[in-house]
RNA sequence: GGCCCAGUAGUUCAGUUGGUUAGAACGCCAGCCUGUCACGCUGGAGGUCGACGGUUCGAGUCCGUUCUGGGUCGCCA
């Protein structure tokens, strides 16, 4: 037996007895006649006391030891309140090196979360060691644990689906595996358990569930990781949206009352239609702890004096600025022009009155008008975004964003969840003019084919995030061939492109619908985190590399040939 | 692939208008210290200023190219 006990274990009761410790030297601190060493494990900390230095002898930060001695009750002046151990401390008899480290680490445990990321990668075995890192590891393992148990409490059943499977024609790119036994042919990595799930519907499993690998070969983003990711993935038969969101709640809100110490949306989640979300927080993943609204001023522009906002969409923001500086309203209009916008019109009230380089287009009626309906008070600012429809959206929901995070408006101290329902089923491609499936093919339409119809579709969104995507499926051949037709697609397309799916609903499918949530992002707002690879053991970096082992790699000579690989020189 | 930002000691950073030998903190090494817990004190080592090219009497600093990383847009059924 290496050790008689972990370094977060020992306490009053172990008082006189000799005990065997192991972990790593987390410090030294050497005061020439007695020395203090902080002895680390994974469970926690204890302070180990050594009266003689020769002890020490080939010890380093870091190395591992294991260390025999007597547990001792602490002076009373020096016991250590902000550690669990720190009442007693470990009088040390021997001090054995298990694992020897070099005397110059890449940088220190302690501070890790601040070095280059880069750095932290090729030396993740230690920045793991950082207690912050380490317990995020820790509640990803309790929240996986925690979601599976929901899961099964609620009568789903985990079902493993395959990792080595076919390409798939719509979505992100696929991850793609040479076929050694058959010439030519790949395998894909799935982007999603999605085409065997709705197939489990059919075989007459009620309630599936998976804590599922998805790989998808997409550029990396704040909340987005490159190559793979987890998502809770689940379905139900004989069920509707509102029972996909009943889940959702559930596990959701229990979830995080469970692991973290802030309010959490009550259930049901407030239900935000898709053009309803774009037009007044101009995206379609709200933060809905930003009080700002944006509001649609295009009818008020139409019939103003005003002719370059005349006609064209315009969206406001009111806010108050009251007490803000000049700069401000430069870093505004900084920031709107980093982001692509050509400028950023803003009225403020004072004294009664509107000032500001609009002012004078707008008549006296029209002033009263806006005040009156907007509440306009003073203090308060009016900012201006006018694009095409698209752009006015998305500039006013980054204004928006902007304003709440400079102006300290967005209360960061809860979670607050809606479902974003009603997507289209259709958006029209810029360039070609047709309608393209804006979300998913498989989705259910909410009634007859149309350029406009929407489909049950829905989004969860939290705090910014959206944290799960997920619709009612589509489980009738018929609806399926005429919304592939709208888009284009003959019915040999879906025979041949979705040949599982389109042959297993002839055969008595039952109506499905279903969601998967997002670990990664799930723990990122558990855990505060700013950066998605915080709660991942072994990231790939941004740039889709893994510094640690050098994925991805070049392969031998051999391997090339035998899965019919030439490489192009 | 486009755009923005960054790259200076092991780490995090400062470095003014281009001007003497490029600094600080932490870490590392040596010495001192019997109660610290991010111990303290004294001293020391440590730099191809990401790389290449250019302008200049002189470049960490200016210009060009390039590499690396981060963010963002495209992309993400």
């Amino acid at each position: 037996m290496l050790r008689t006990h972990t370094c977060r274990e020992l306490r009053q009761d172990h008082i006189g007895q000799t005990v065997t410790l192991t972990g790593w030297i987390a410090a030294i601190r050497d005061h020439g006649g007695v020395m203090f060493v902080d002895l680390r494990d994974h469970y926690g900390v204890t302070q180990i006391v050594l009266h003689d230095n020769s002890f020490l002898n080939g010890v380093n930060k870091e190395c591992t030891a294991s260390v025999t001695g007597t547990v001792k009750l602490r002076d009373a002046d020096t016991i250590n309140d902000k550690l669990e151990t720190g009442l007693i401390e470990l009088h040390a008899e021997s001090l054995t090196v298990l694992g020897a480290a070099k005397n110059m680490l890449p940088f220190e445990i302690e501070n890790s979360r601040e070095v280059k990321e880069d750095t932290r990668l090729k030396y993740r075995f230690l920045d793991l060691r950082n207690s912050v890192m380490h317990d995020k590891l820790i509640l990803r393992s309790k929240v996986i644990g925690f979601l599976r148990s929901e899961m099964e409490r609620l009568g789903f059943l985990e079902i493993q689906t395959p990792i080595l499977t076919a390409s798939s024609p719509e979505g992100a790119r696929d991850y793609l595996v040479p076929s050694r036994r058959h010439a030519g042919k790949f395998y894909a990595l799935p982007q999603a358990p999605q085409q065997f799930k709705q197939l489990l519907m059919v075989s007459g499993f009620d309630k599936y569930f998976q804590i599922a690998p998805c790989f998808r070969d997409e550029d990396a983003r704040q909340d987005r990781l490159p190559g793979e990711f987890y998502q809770l993935d689940f379905e139900l038969a004989f069920a509707e949206q509102s029972d996909v969101f009943a889940v959702a709640e559930e596990v959701l809100v229990n979830t995080f009352k469970k692991f973290t110490d802030k309010p959490v949306s009550t259930a049901p989640f407030r239900h935000i239609p898709y053009p309803e979300a774009m037009l007044r927080y101009g995206t379609d993943k709200p933060d809905l702890r930003n009080p700002l609204e944006i509001i649609d001023l295009s009818a008020f522009f139409a019939d103003a004096g005003f002719a370059a906002f005349k006609g064209k969409p315009v969206r406001g923001i009111a806010v108050n600025t009251k007490g803000q500086p000049k700069s401000f309203f430069e870093k505004m209009l900084d920031f709107a022009l980093s982001i692509g916008m050509k400028g950023l019109g803003y009225l403020t009230r004072a004294d009664g009155s509107y000032k500001g380089p609009i002012e004078k287009f707008l008549s006296a009626e029209k002033q009263a008008w806006l005040t009156d309906t907007y509440n306009i008070s003073d203090g308060d600012t009016i900012f201006f975004i006018s694009d095409s429809v698209d752009l006015a959206n998305k500039f006013a929901g980054q204004i928006r964003t902007r304003l709440g995070e400079t102006l300290n408006l967005i209360d960061t101290e809860r979670y607050e969840f809606c479902f974003i329902v009603d997507f289209p089923m259709y958006e029209i491609n810029d360039e070609t003019g047709k309608p393209d499936f804006m979300h998913n093919p498989f989705s259910m339409p909410q009634g007859d084919i149309a350029p406009d119809v929407l489909a049950f579709q829905y989004d969860t969104v939290c705090n910014g995030y959206e944290l799960s995507s997920g619709a009612v499926r589509n489980h009738d051949p018929e609806i399926m061939k005429r919304a592939f037709e709208f888009a284009g697609y003959s019915e040999d397309v879906i025979k041949e492109k979705f040949a599982a799916l389109y042959t297993a609903f002839q055969y008595g499918a039952p109506p499905h619908a279903g969601m998967a949530i997002g670990i990664e992002r799930l723990l990122m707002l558990a855990t505060d985190s700013e950066n998605i690879r915080e709660v991942v053991a072994f990231p790939l970096n941004g740039d889709a590399r893994d510094p640690l082992l050098g994925a991805p790699s070049e392969v031998a000579e051999l391997q090339l040939r035998e899965t019919h690989i030439r490489l192009r020189q």
